[in-house]
DNA sequence: GGGTTAACCTTTTTT
DNA sequence: AGGTTAACCC
């Protein structure tokens, strides 16, 4: 057969890669260097070349985006549809894996997921069983402690018996924690993993028939597997040792959420003879962004040690912004892209990065106010939105009684008089007498313990839910969930508020018909529709918004935009703090992290690349002061461009990004924001900056006379 | 029991 | 600042 186009369009390195005989394959690709390309194209040789199954390969992502994208290409490359192939997240993997085995995993056939948000509120929940304040232990370090043991594989009774009474009272909420899911048939993002390990591993013939089956694995973005992970691939690749793994340490951004970079080294010890393929040529960026973006990374210690190259052109210099604030900063990055457009090119190929999602909104208020058409990945997702929360937990309870906490979720939204008063009563009795929520609500009805009015209420709740089971029968999944909205009130509910937002939650609530409506469900995968549609949202949680196909400016936090890439990228908010990160600073390996980070962000870029920040920044609030950040410090000066206002200026030798600009081109004392006091006008807030040396002149807001321009040299202003 | 206001807390990144 | 939860009044 003709395999010449699957290795056509690739260089040595990467036919080396593709084509590489069984056996333990370690790709280090550096960022551009056509990694996803190696992957897909590896699978279309497998499948073309040397007759593999699809059947017989697992490919592994982190992002169901990364997945969608690899499997369309793998099609594209081959032609036809892989259907057979398993291949997805490793969440998703685990889920599939449980779903089919969930006797041997200990589950019930109808388990649910729960997302972070869900187990955050099961959390409380269990503080509250074990009678435990919320103040003394905070819900989210408890999950992060929960969250951190499950993915080293570490269960309660794993855990040393610690000294310290604060750990072992940790461990005894961790144990109680997974009784309460045990008992709800819920399984959280951790223990997705951990099982499918567990069961793996302790189940021969199992592990056996799973090895025999996938005689093939890939794995993208290695650097970001965690211990749990590892493992699991470990076991799976098993004797045959097929396995091949794409991965760049310098890009491993995820080391907070338990991702291990080492894994990358560990991997050539546990699979000896591991071949070793470097891609380093970059087909994405410039030279003179590149060289910026190496430069940076070169301050990390603990690098595997790769330099890419390109052979493109220096290009444009790297530009650098100094703004006032975040808002001039927003208006200069639009300004900059309004130039853009201009010149014909396309709005999609630009984008705004930043460190965190709050950073967004000034952006989106500056965009909305020209008229821009944008869109923000990230942030709230769909299925995260707490009207759709409740809708779910209407389905679920639907789809299970037993689920108590969507029974919490729903009893009393939209209020239907079934108060705290009532739902102690049910709880208690629950926990009594070791019932869900459900039944012991229909237990209490026959009782004398509750009010006749409790018991009006409760009944009609009960009836609500078996009602809607009973209609349910023979609908379509869109049509379940319209009844359901019907029924429920939910709808109705958010119709009577009033506001934008209410009216953009009822939108939501038709919007999960259209989601319903266009659910492809796989009729082989032995869920009923209802039930994947559910598993479906806790997997993937949506987009923020609705998929658009209009001409658009990108945001996005950093995290989010690995793995894309954009002619033109603004890298926003660079001071010390917010990047790298103030949480960053007591570890270095923290610190490398957010390198790691910076690295990513500027190797985005294609063509062009800003670096920008403000000198005063509101944050939480509070205005406070920045200095910019020291990743500004480690690019090279001669690769970069100052620009200010409208005009750029050539930085003439390497300025100390410590001390801010306003600083030097006026008097030493004066900075925007500053806080003035001033002889016979009184306090005052510093406002623009203008002239140096004796003619330098400051524009001044007293609080009593408003705003004035004051010489600085006469002025005798006397710092706050 | 329901609705409003006040205090409070958090606020990095994502499956 | 923003959103959420707890206290408080109707």
């Amino acid at each position: 057969m003709d395999v010449s186009h699957i290795f056509d369009q690739l260089n040595d390195a990467q036919r080396d890669a593709v084509a590489a005989p069984p056996g333990p394959m370690l790709v280090l690709a550096g960022a551009g260097s056509g990694k996803t390309r190696v992957l897909t194209h590896r699978v279309a040789w497998l499948v073309e070349a040397q007759q593999v199954s699809p059947l017989s390969i697992l490919a592994v992502t982190f992002t169901n985006k990364a997945s969608h994208e690899m499997r369309g290409r793998i099609e594209g490359l081959l032609g036809f549809p892989v259907n057979g192939m398993w291949m997805g997240t490793f969440h998703s993997i685990a889920h599939r894996f449980l779903r089919v085995h969930w006797r041997e995993a200990g589950l019930e056939q109808g388990f649910q997921i729960l997302d972070s948000d869900d187990q955050l509120r099961l959390i409380r929940r269990t503080l509250r069983q074990l009678n435990l304040d919320e103040g003394y232990w905070p819900p989210r370090q408890v999950q992060w402690y929960i969250n951190a043991h499950k993915e080293e594989g570490r269960r309660p009774h794993h855990i040393p018996e610690s000294e310290d009474r604060q750990q072992r009272e940790l461990c005894r909420i961790y144990k109680t924690y997974e009784e309460l899911c045990q008992r709800f048939s819920l399984v959280d993002f951790a223990e997705l993993l951990l099982r499918t390990h567990e069961l793996l591993d302790t189940n021969e013939p199992l592990r056996t028939r799973y090895q025999e089956r996938f005689r093939h694995i890939l794995v993208d973005e290695f650097q970001d597997t965690n211990s749990i992970q590892y493992h699991w691939l470990k076991l799976l690749a098993g004797a045959n040792r097929n396995i091949f793994v794409v991965g760049d340490d310098d890009q491993s951004i995820y080391g907070w959420r338990g991702a291990r970079v080492e894994n990358i080294l560990k991997f050539e010890k546990d699979f000896e003879g591991t071949t070793v393929v470097r891609l380093e040529q970059n087909y994405r960026s410039t030279g003179n962004i590149l060289k910026a973006a190496n430069a940076v990374i070169d301050h990390n210690r603990g690098r595997l040690g790769k330099n890419l190259w390109t052979q493109d052109d220096e290009g444009e210099p790297v530009k650098v912004y100094a703004a006032f604030n975040e808002t001039d900063e927003a208006r200069f990055v639009i300004d900059r892209i309004g130039r853009w457009v201009d010149a014909g090119n396309a709005r999609r190929d630009v984008a705004i990065l930043y460190r965190s999602n709050a950073q967004s909104r000034v952006f989106e208020e500056v965009l909305l106010d020209v008229g821009m058409p944008y869109r923000v990945y990230g942030g709230l997702r769909f299925f995260e939105r707490a009207e759709i929360k409740d809708a779910l937990a209407y389905l679920r309870l639907v789809s299970r009684r037993q689920d108590d906490p969507s029974f919490e979720r729903v009893v009393n939204v939209p209020t239907r008089g079934i108060g705290n008063k009532t739902l102690d009563q049910v709880r208690e009795y629950a926990r009594v007498n070791q019932l869900s929520m459900w039944d012991a609500a229909r237990a209490l009805l026959h009782g004398h313990e509750l009010s006749s009015r409790a018991i009006l209420a409760l009944t009609r709740f009960l009836e609500l839910i078996d009602g809607l089971a009973d209609n349910c029968r023979g609908l379509t999944l869109a049509e379940q969930v319209e009844a359901m909205l019907k029924a429920s009130g939910l709808v109705a509910h958010h119709q009577k508020e009033k506001g934008e937002k209410a009216e953009a939650r009822v939108e939501n609530l038709e919007e999960l018909v259209s989601a319903a409506r266009n659910f492809e469900h796989d009729p082989e995968d032995g869920q009923d529709p209802l039930a994947a549609f559910l598993s479906h949202a806790a997997l993937e949680a949506g987009e923020g918004q609705a998929e658009q196909w209009e001409d658009c400016i990108q945001l996005m936090s950093l995290h989010s935009a690995k793995g894309l890439e954009f002619p033109l990228v603004f890298l926003t908010g660079l001071e010390e703090g917010l990047f790298p990160h103030q949480r960053s600073f007591e570890e270095p390996g923290r610190l490398e992290e957010e390198r790691r980070l910076c690295y990513v962000g500027m190797t985005r870029a294609m063509r062009e690349l800003y670096l920008t920040y403000a000198e005063v920044r509101r944050l939480h609030g509070r205005e406070a002061y920045t200095s910019p950040s020291r990743f500004l410090g480690e690019v090279p000066t001669d690769l970069v461009t100052e620009v200010r206002g409208g005009s750029a200026l050539t930085r003439s030798g390497g300025r100390d990004f410590r001390s801010p600009a306003a600083e030097d081109a006026a008097a030493p004392s004066m900075r925007l924001g500053r806080h003035v006091k001033h002889s016979t006008f009184g306090d005052g807030v510093v406002l623009n900056i203008e002239g140096r040396g004796e003619y330098a002149r400051v524009q001044v807001n007293f609080e009593t006379v408003g705003s004035k321009w004051l010489v600085l040299a006469y002025a005798n202003l006397e710092v706050v």
